[in-house]
DNA sequence: TTGTACGCGTTATCAT
DNA sequence: ATGATAACGCGTACAA
């Protein structure tokens, strides 16, 4: 393998003008300029950024750090999409994109600060997952480069994107009453899922809609569900138990559908039809498979660019920036 | 950041002492090994990857490149099944997992290269995507460490972990036809998918299922569908046209099962009732959403695990190994 | 515009 | 069992 030093011998240059080259530095004359890279090209040379990076105390690497437990099959598709606006800024910024997936629960921890205080990564971007608030205080407090993708922890002020569902799931309340539905039920997301359960902005959404509707709230309207088609399933079949005069639901998450449509399915009645639903995250395949779904729409794609534009900024400015919040949207189905 | 010269300096030994306990060297005596831990302890040292790397000539980091296209959203699932098992075997054997996706087609060849020669990583598993079979020969030729997910380009014989379809697509076939089917079609894979379209396993099992029932064989049976819903509704839709009286098709992929059931309920039919459907892939998920419908399997994870070992083995050995044929299979679900 | 000398933080070699 | 010294391949600082 060829080294910089070579091409420099080759070209009858310093190593330094060799450098300046690959860097592209107005610095160095035209002539010299092509020697140089015929002296590359001839040698076929090509920079290793180990030891740039070694040099520059950079790995110029940036870590996604997926929570076990993403075995949640098909929140998958969710997590594709984040992790794709991720992948999609990070390498438009000249950075590396480095996924770990801990084998078990307990090495999230060990694997966060792993990546970061041995310099694998300039930053990572984590779940909000159970744990992760430890982290997120100690690399806080050591000014270290994270952002979470939701609010890691409570009173957490910097360095997260959060989605907010209260407006959206609102408008989809109203949509559902507005098509003829008496009785809606909410499957929201498992509170054991995140670090501070009392933030459910699917809950206070659909609060808020009842309210101004006019109508009661009751605990009894609400089930959480994990976000996976078999949770989706079996909770709408209990909520339905706690309502059975209920003929609309709004899900937290296009999974949870999944498990609501399979049981309408099994039940003899015709989703949308006999049984209006509203969905959660409304992921490309929902609209491919089911064309006819009303959903929110859950900005996955545009929460991994700005977590990721986020976390490049700390890396290269330092300091911390303060939390963005996204709004999910809820735009009703043409009707025909 | 303490260094390994800050903790040598504090233990009073030399710093290769300090790189011996990091390394766990029996070489070092027990009270010394002691204090050295002290001293890291005491600093907080964190071993510096970007220099041990630079000086092993390894970056400990393997890399999945994905091909532009991949925005096939719902193939995204099969991918991650075979990211899974890269990452697993990879993260247990110590090494690192490095994701690309480039953001066109044209720059795949270019990333490819990048990531091997400027030792971004110390090989790579590829997609056979189209313009794949120019990379793999080069690397082959210039003994560059990398495995393609399926065979790359025409007669290689190493380096990649194939799945062969055909004995599958051959008991798919006969299994619709004990249920019952007269005429049974096939939507395959999409031929230009792939470098060399000759080898298509789910049509040879198909014609030898066709042969062994003493039936006659004929194009108008087969159609290609890309990987997709939409496709797998168009194809399904076209290939109705070709074969009016058919009343059974085998799926070469999930998602292209998926839209030939949204084109039958769209028809008023039941699928899986009055039209017997077997998919390709049995995802996770395929399982949750449609129970009932049969399905080959496809190895995805065992696929990306082999072909990670079989990478590492590259990585560490050198050399070449010879290709892996996985076997999908089917299982007839359980009538009743 | 170009070159020199040094350092980034670790491991390898060869001593002792 | 431990240490001195030299790499690994590049960028930085400063000088020329």
């Amino acid at each position: 393998m060829a080294t910089l030093k070579d091409v420099a011998k080759l070209a009858g240059v310093s190593p330094k003008t060799v450098s300046r080259v690959i860097n592209d530095s107005p610095l160095v004359n035209e002539e010299t300029r092509r020697r140089v890279l015929e002296a590359i090209r001839l040698l076929d040379y090509h920079p290793n950024e180990v030891a740039k990076n070694l040099r520059r105390r950079r790995s110029q690497t940036i870590g996604f750090l997926v929570p076990y437990g993403s075995d949640f099959v098909f929140r998958d598709t969710g997590m594709m999409e984040q992790l794709k606006g991720v992948h999609d800024v990070v390498v438009r910024e000249g950075y590396n994109l480095m996924l770990s997936v801990p084998l078990v629960k307990e090495d999230s921890l060990w694997e966060a600060e792993r990546l970061v205080k041995r310099r694998c990564v300039d930053g990572v971007i984590l779940y909000p997952s159970s744990g992760i608030d430890v982290i997120a205080k100690e690399f806080l407090h050591r000014n270290l480069h994270f952002v979470t993708l939701g609010i890691g922890f409570q009173d957490q002020k910097s360095n997260f994107v959060e989605v907010d569902f209260s407006q959206a799931t609102c408008e989809a309340v109203f949509y559902l009453f507005s098509r003829g539905c008496k009785r809606v039920g909410l499957l929201t997301r498992p509170h054991w899922f995140f670090n501070f359960p009392e933030n459910d902005s699917f809950l206070s959404g659909f609060k808020k809609a009842l309210d101004e509707a006019g109508m009661d709230f009751t605990p009894q309207l609400v089930r959480e569900s994990d976000f996976t088609v078999e949770g989706g399933y079996r909770d709408f079949l209990k909520l339905r138990e706690q309502v059975p005069d209920m003929d609309g639901v709004v899900c937290a998450a296009d999974p949870t559908a999944y498990g609501v449509i399979r049981a309408l399915w099994e039940l003899g009645k015709q989703p949308g039809r006999d049984f209006k639903i509203v969905s959660g995250d409304n992921f490309p395949l929902t609209r491919k498979l089911f064309p006819w779904l009303p959903s929110m729409h859950n900005p996955l794609l545009r929460q991994g660019e700005e977590a990721a534009r986020m976390l490049l900024k700390l890396v290269e400015r330092g300091g911390q920036l303060p939390g963005v919040v996204l709004e999910a949207t809820f735009e009703p189905p043409k009707l025909h």
